[in-house]
DNA sequence: CAAAAGCTAGCGAACGTTAGCTTGTTTATA
DNA sequence: TATAAACAAGCTAACGTTCGCTAGCTTTTG
């Protein structure tokens, strides 16, 4: 419910971007692009491995010269947009001043950024993580703890500081959590609205939620 | 991110309750409800009929007395889905007093409420509908839409009022909505917090995001 | 000439679904 | 009331398709 795209696509994006330096070169980039569009788009399991290969321009088998299977490739996927959100979450919390709203407005920023400008990423890895087998989730969980535990920290500050006043500190980040996470769903560049001017947005939220009357 | 499971799976919650009289008797019912388990625990695609039969205690091919289609039994349960969540909305807005403030806790409240509640329905609800042929999710979508106007309009006549101050009303209720749904994911009745718990926080929080300082 | 990357063919399993049968219960009629 | 017709709800068996994946061969390329 509540802004989703108007068709019942699962998201409104159509780039299949990655980070910058994330996907490898020729065919196995080009396999993880497409199962990017593909699992977003379908989900894990309605994707077939002749779907991916065909929109490569290969055939299904010649895939499995690049990737041992089909989950390492969700598997790659996902620690690739895990990995870039923790990394962006944690360097914008690093060059942030000591001033624990400026953290607060630095990690929201870089949460929802990396939600808008990679829509597909965000979706396979947040929507799909449950389709892997166990061995390949643990580590992958462990880093999505660890972009939880920067947040709550912060948080955790501020309300030390006085800062922030909140009934309870961990449906707080829930909440913060949740309106990032949702961006995925509904982006598309073509709103009028740069990710930067969503991401200031909800940063003002995220203070107002936490209490800040600034 | 942010608050799924400790495990992978895709939600925290065991229950397969529906909504009290939305569910008819027998094995009609009983499919419904294991259904609903597996839908949301593995997804539409990964649950087979032959799952779900053996879980009613039947044959794969008895369920086509029951339903004509694996389609039909995930449209019956997302049409459930919408159809409470906007039940609650409507109820809840025309109960609560003329004050805006009111109806924004009252709308919200029942937001929360409905998806710690009902995880499992809300969850495939909103994440499965994309699994459905056009013509079994169009009428469905037109429900969603409706609930997103309730919200919306509790918004904006808070902003015509002067009570509401945000830059951009639509991202104010993008945010609020995520905050909401995301529940569904994390929500299991044994955390120590009732539904009305939370729904009291995230309708402060709702308050809070909107410039109320009260 | 060797390695990388493609191909065809096909395996076994699982998928949604259909056909046709049995069984037990309800309902209408002689 | 007894019987027959109709129905409801299950079953087994199987259809045709697609699935992930493997084996083994050919082509391209450095």
């Amino acid at each position: 419910m509540f802004s989703t795209p108007a068709s019942h696509r699962r998201l409104a994006a159509v780039g299949t971007d990655l980070p910058p330096g994330t996907a490898p070169d020729g065919s196995r980039g080009q396999i993880l692009s497409e199962s990017l569009r593909l699992f977003a788009e379908q989900g894990y399991g309605a994707a077939s491995i002749r779907d991916i290969a065909s929109r490569v321009g290969i055939k299904g088998a010649s895939l499995y010269s690049h990737y041992p299977s089909k989950a390492h490739v969700l598997a790659e996927l996902v620690r690739i947009g895990h990995e870039e959100h923790f990394r962006r979450m944690r360097d914008a919390l690093l060059a942030a001043q000591p001033d624990v709203q400026v953290q607060l407005a630095a990690v929201v920023r870089a949460h929802v950024c990396a939600h808008a400008e990679y829509p597909m990423l965000a979706v396979v890895s947040n929507s799909e993580l449950h389709a892997l087998p166990e061995e390949f989730a643990t580590p992958l969980l462990a880093i999505r703890r660890q972009s939880e535990t920067l947040m709550l920290d912060v948080i955790q500050r501020g309300v030390n500081l006085g800062v922030f006043k909140v009934p309870d500190i961990q449906l707080a980040m829930t909440a913060i959590g949740a309106m990032g996470l949702r961006v995925a769903h509904w982006y598309t560049p073509d709103s009028g609205k740069t990710p930067e001017q969503i991401a200031d947005t909800y940063a003002l939220f995220a203070a107002r939620l936490l209490g800040v009357t600034a």
